[in-house]
DNA sequence: TCAAAAGTGTTGGCTGTACACCCATGG
DNA sequence: CCATGGGTGTACAGCCAACACTTTTGA
C-alpha cells in the first residue's frame, strides 16, 4: 500500500537509549541487527514512527517489540537529521533516553532483533575514530550514546532538577544509590559526603527495613514523598 | 512530482525561536501567516525540511527566507511530534532557538511570511489555556514558546555552560549585559552581585574605550579570549 | 543643581570537598 | 578473629544574596 505525498519526506524513527547498572559499571541496552544495513551491528532499540504515533509511544513501542522492555518512562535527548547518518536516504531520528534500576531490566529478543543485551559503556567503541576493522555501532548511534551520557550525567549533578529516572528501586541502600551516582559520573565520590547530602536535605528517608547481606545489615530509604525540591532564587 | 514511499511518512519541519531584547523586555520573533492553517495567525518562522537536508541548516533557510535573518547560530531545543498538532496531518517539527543582540535584529517580512515583527514576550498568550477570541499563536507554539524561554533561563543561569549565544555585542557595558540576565530571568539583579561575577572570575575583560551617552559614562567591555570556562570536579 | 546612570565592598549562609575511624555481621 | 561493607563529623573554600552610598555627566 504505497503512500504518495507532493514533495518528498524524510524518513522518521525513533531510538531509546536505556541505561541501567551492570555489576558497577554503567551499561546500555543494544540490539544486534537482523537486517541491513549494519546488519550484524550492536545499535539502539527504535525503528520508524507510525501513522499519527507519538514520538515516545512510539519509542516505548520500538522499545517492548525489540528487547520486552515496557513500562519506561522517556526523556528526550534531541533529534539527529543529517543527511547521510542511514545509508537508506534521508532519515531524522529523534532519540528518547533514561535510567532504569537493574531490577526493571530483564530483556529479551523481539522480531526485530537478533539479540538484545546490556554493554557495559566501557566496552563499546565510542570514540570519533574507532579503531579499523572494529564492530563499530550502527549509524550514528555512538555519537547518540557519547551525548546521552552527557545529558545523564549533567542531570545527575544538577540537585535542583527533577526527573523521571529509576535510579534505584523503590526501596534502597545509600551504597546502592551511590554506586549508580559514581558509575554515571565516572569517579569515586566521598561515603560522607553523599549521605550528608542526601540525608541533610530531605532527599531520601528511612523506612523501617534493613537490607541484610554477608555483612553488617544496611538501613533501606526510599524517596522523601514529594520527591520534588524547590530551588528559590532571587538574585 | 509526487513521491512515494512503501510506508506512510509524517512532514518534518523545523522552527526557529530567536529572542532579543525589545527595550527591556525579552521579544520573540514571530511571522503573520500567510497561508493556512493558522492563516493571519502569529506562528515560529519554520517550515520543512528539504531533500538531504541537515535540520539546522533548515532551520536557518527558512528563517532567512521568511524574516531575512542570517548567520545565526542555533541550539537544538526538541522534537514536537504530537499527532494532531498539525492539522494538515502528522507532523514532526525540529525546534532551534539562540538568542541575538539587538543589532543583529533587524528583520522583514519575506515570501511566505504577511508579516516579521518581534513581539515582547509579556505581549503573548502563553497560557495553556487563552482566552477565548485571543488570537493565539498557531500550531503548539504557544507552549513550545514557554519551554524555549525556560531553556534560555537555565542557560543563563548556569555559568559553567558555554553557549552559542549573541546575548550583546562585541563590545558591551555590564549594564547592558545585565539588562539582558534580568529579562531573560525575569527579575532584578543586585548590580554589585552581578559585576563582582563577572568580573571576579575573569569572565569579561575591558576595553579601552567608553560608551557616552546623556550620563556618566560607561566602560565596555569584551568576553574574555577563550570565553571558555573550565569547571573542575572531583567528588 | 538636578536627574539619571555608573561605579564600588562587606557580610552571612549554603554547598561542595577533603579527610579517618569505629561498627555489625557472616564466615 | 578477620574480612567486608555500613555508618559517622568537622573544617575550609567558593559562591550567592543582601545591603547604600558616591561619582560623573548632560540638561
Amino acid at each position: 500500500m504505497p503512500h504518495t505525498y507532493e514533495y518528498p519526506r524524510p524518513s522518521v524513527t525513533v531510538d531509546a537509549c536505556i541505561f541501567t547498572m551492570h555489576g558497577d559499571d554503567l551499561a546500555v541496552l543494544l540490539i544486534k541487527r537482523k537486517g541491513q544495513p549494519f546488519k550484524g551491528h550492536w545499535a539502539l532499540p527504535g525503528g520508524f514512527v507510525e501513522k499519527n504515533e507519538a514520538l515516545e509511544k512510539a519509542a516505548a513501542r520500538e522499545l517492548a517489540e525489540e528487547t520486552g522492555l515496557t513500562g519506561v518512562a522517556f526523556e528526550q535527548l534531541a533529534a539527529f537529521g543529517d543527511p547521510g547518518r542511514d545509508p537508506r536516504g534521508h532519515t531524522v531520528s529523534i532519540v528518547f533516553f533514561t535510567f532504569i534500576h537493574a531490577e526493571a531490566a530483564i530483556v529479551h529478543a523481539g522480531d526485530d532483533a537478533a539479540e538484545a543485551a546490556w554493554h557495559p559503556l566501557r566496552t563499546l567503541p565510542l570514540d570519533a575514530a574507532p579503531r579499523a576493522g572494529a564492530h563499530r555501532l550502527a549509524f550514528d548511534h555512538a555519537r547518540i550514546l557519547t551525548l546521552a551520557r552527557h545529558r545523564l550525567q549533567e542531570r545527575l549533578r544538577d540537585p535542583s532538577r527533577e526527573s523521571s529516572f529509576q535510579l534505584v528501586p523503590q526501596h534502597f541502600t545509600l551504597t546502592e544509590l551511590q554506586r549508580v551516582y559514581e558509575a554515571v559520573l565516572g569517579h569515586a565520590i566521598d561515603k560522607r559526603n553523599f549521605r550528608a547530602r542526601f540525608l541533610g536535605r530531605g532527599i531520601v528517608e528511612p523506612v523501617a527495613a534493613q537490607r541484610t547481606g554477608k555483612h553488617r545489615p544496611a538501613q533501606l530509604y526510599r524517596w522523601t514523598v514529594p520527591k520534588r525540591r524547590a530551588r528559590a532564587r532571587a538574585n
